[in-house]
RNA sequence: GGCGCUAUGGUGUAGUUGGUUAACACGCUGCCCUCUCAAGGCAGAGAUCGCGGGUUCGAGCCCCGCUAGCGCUGCCA
């Protein structure tokens, strides 16, 4: 039987980083088992879903390259057939109706209020099967629905008996029926509940293997009775522990903002690839990943087998995973909110950095482009006549960048004439030596006449500027990468001479601009 | 409260059927390289493997107890 999976978001919000690791995770196994993974959208609960969100999902799973087979199925077209289906198990004695009227909750505080209740219940020995409608005669049941008397559907758990299951990752799970209440199947205004919608469609969409968060870990139990229930063979399980916050907390929208937004990422400069990657190796981890990441990612030359570092292309994830290689615990996703440079994962940003200035040229450019483009430098003769001096410059820069963002901030200066001047480098580089105001315009004249205009030239003219001017060359050299690139730091400065060309790199030298607001 | 799950340095992880000084990556510190900053190289700090018992010649790996964290416990998903 072909393995069939399938990621199940509720969109009720962006796509959660969480959310993406699971969408990762059935994708990964799919594609390794030769299966198909399909895409549903658990809308049911009609007024916190929106298009919106379900949009932004869609555009997640597509910046990650994570593509799915068929149709997207949307759970609430599928609400009549839920319906009826939760009558008929009323019909076969499987569920009841409970006319108990509904309890309205404050959604603020269901949670406490949940707890609370169960609290109580306990400490004085609950019966699950206490409800006085499950008895009810047929007769009298319908009679009352039928004069129009709302209610609920439910589930009738059987007195005596376990659930069990094996879960791919957490193994042999067990529980007792009176653990189990009679859960509600349909509310009494005819919606159909989470735990029914799920089994139904996974049903119907003939799904073999259910992966996703462990939150849904005891849950399972629930709908392992629906099945049942119906007549239906369960699917294989596998849960996944979830990713928490520093402290071991819970990461919330309300708590954690952004940070834990897949869209954060994309719109910070990551690349899909590295971020995937670094979902990847959270909650799981090849066999012995314990040699160093190889030096190259998409190096040809490094035998595949050989290839069991932390850095993965998607071939390699999808040759290497499996579901038995999943932790049991937790992890932690490692940032501080109170830190600028550490505003999301220490690796994850390591890892971004790592793939800008490994990844062959050709894979990185149309995300270059992209940057460049929303900044308005983007050029289109850096496909053309100007392609290779564009390959050089991005070769010369990307080494030290971390994110997509700092082609259009940090090397802004590369693309255009119009950048700013970071007042630490003007301090630091120039207006500490007034002099460079004299020696700059004199190094320009002497860059002018040098033939070929190269970075072993430009070298070779700079220092014998600095002999006959007797200053050291560094103080010419950082003063001049202040004034071409408007920054302290960046590539070896001749480089950057050869890059930004003669003619642009003389205007630059000999421009005031510098100077503008320099009183001493 | 009940039930379930988990527990290796700050974080992510590796630790094969129990066997010598607990491994890798990120981060951190120092040095080298050097025109700056990265990268790279070298060196280093950081873990009594949650705690307490037990089995064993020997336990991070097995057993028991405890604790902590997380999850579920809804006419939310």
């Amino acid at each position: 039987m072909t393995t069939r999976v399938r990621f199940a978001p509720s969109p009720t919000g962006y796509l959660h980083i969480g959310s993406a690791r699971t969408a990762l995770f059935n994708w990964l196994y799919a594609r390794k088992s030769g299966g198909r993974i399909l895409l549903r959208i658990e809308d049911t609960d009609l007024q916190r879903s929106t298009e919106e969100s379900t949009r932004s999902i869609l555009e997640g799973l597509e910046w990650l390259g994570l593509d799915y087979d068929e149709e997207i199925v949307f759970q609430s077209d599928n609400a009549p057939k839920h319906r009826e289906a939760a009558l008929r198990l009323i019909e076969a004695g499987k569920a009841y109706r409970d006319f108990t009227p509904k309890e309205e909750r404050a959604d603020a505080t269901v949670k406490q209020g949940i707890i609370d209740r169960a609290r109580e219940q306990s400490a004085e020995g609950r019966n699950m099967r206490s409800n006085p409608f499950r008895d009810l005669s047929p007769d009298e049941s319908a009679a009352r629905a039928a004069a129009g008397e709302p209610f609920a559907v439910r589930l009738k758990v059987p007195r005596e008996g376990r659930t069990r299951f094996v879960d791919a990752v957490y193994g042999e799970q067990e529980r007792d029926y009176a653990e189990i209440e009679d859960l509600v199947l349909l509310r009494s205004d005819g919606h159909p509940l989470y735990n029914l919608s799920v089994v139904l469609d996974d049903i119907e969409m003939r799904i073999t293997d259910v992966i996703r968060g462990q939150d849904h870990l005891t849950n399972t139990h629930k709908q392992i009775l629906i099945y049942e229930a119906l007549g239906a063979l369960p699917p294989r399980f596998a849960h996944l522990p979830l990713i928490l916050a520093p402290g071991g907390k819970k990461l919330s929208k309300r708590i954690h903002g952004e940070i834990v937004s897949l869209t954060t990422y994309r719109d910070a400069g990551f690349l899909p690839a590295a971020f995937r990657n670094f979902l990847a190796l959270l909650g799981w981890a090849p066999t012995g990943v314990q040699f160093a990441a190889y030096a190259t990612l998409g190096n040809e030359e490094v035998p595949v087998d050989e290839r069991v570092g932390e850095l993965m292309t998607l071939d390699e994830l999808v040759r290497n995973f499996s579901l038995e290689r999943i932790h049991r615990n937790n992890a932690i996703f490692n940032f501080d909110a109170n830190n600028p440079r550490r505003w999301t994962d220490d690796k994850a940003l390591w890892m971004n950095a790592e793939y800008i200035r490994t990844i062959p040229f050709a894979e990185l450019q149309p995300f270059i482009k992209a940057e460049l483009r929303a900044a308005r430098l983007w050029r289109e003769e850096y496909e053309e006549d100007e392609r290779e001096w564009f390959e050089q410059t991005v070769e010369l820069i990307r080494q030290r960048f971390h994110t997509l963002k700092d082609f259009s901030e940090q090397g802004r200066a590369y693309f255009s004439d119009d950048f700013d001047f970071d007042p630490a480098a003007l301090k630091k580089n120039l207006h500490k030596e007034p002099r460079l105001r004299e020696w700059l315009p004199a190094l320009a004249s002497r860059l002018e006449a040098v033939e070929p205009f190269t970075a072993a030239t430009s070298e070779a003219a700079l220092r014998a500027f600095a002999d006959e001017a007797n200053v050291k060359a560094g103080l010419l050299i950082n003063a001049s990468r202040t004034m071409l690139t408007g920054q302290s730091v960046g590539p070896s400065m001749f480089e950057v001479f050869e890059v930004i060309g003669r003619e642009r790199s003389v205007r630059r030298l000999q421009s005031g601009v510098a100077w503008a607001d320099f009183a001493g």
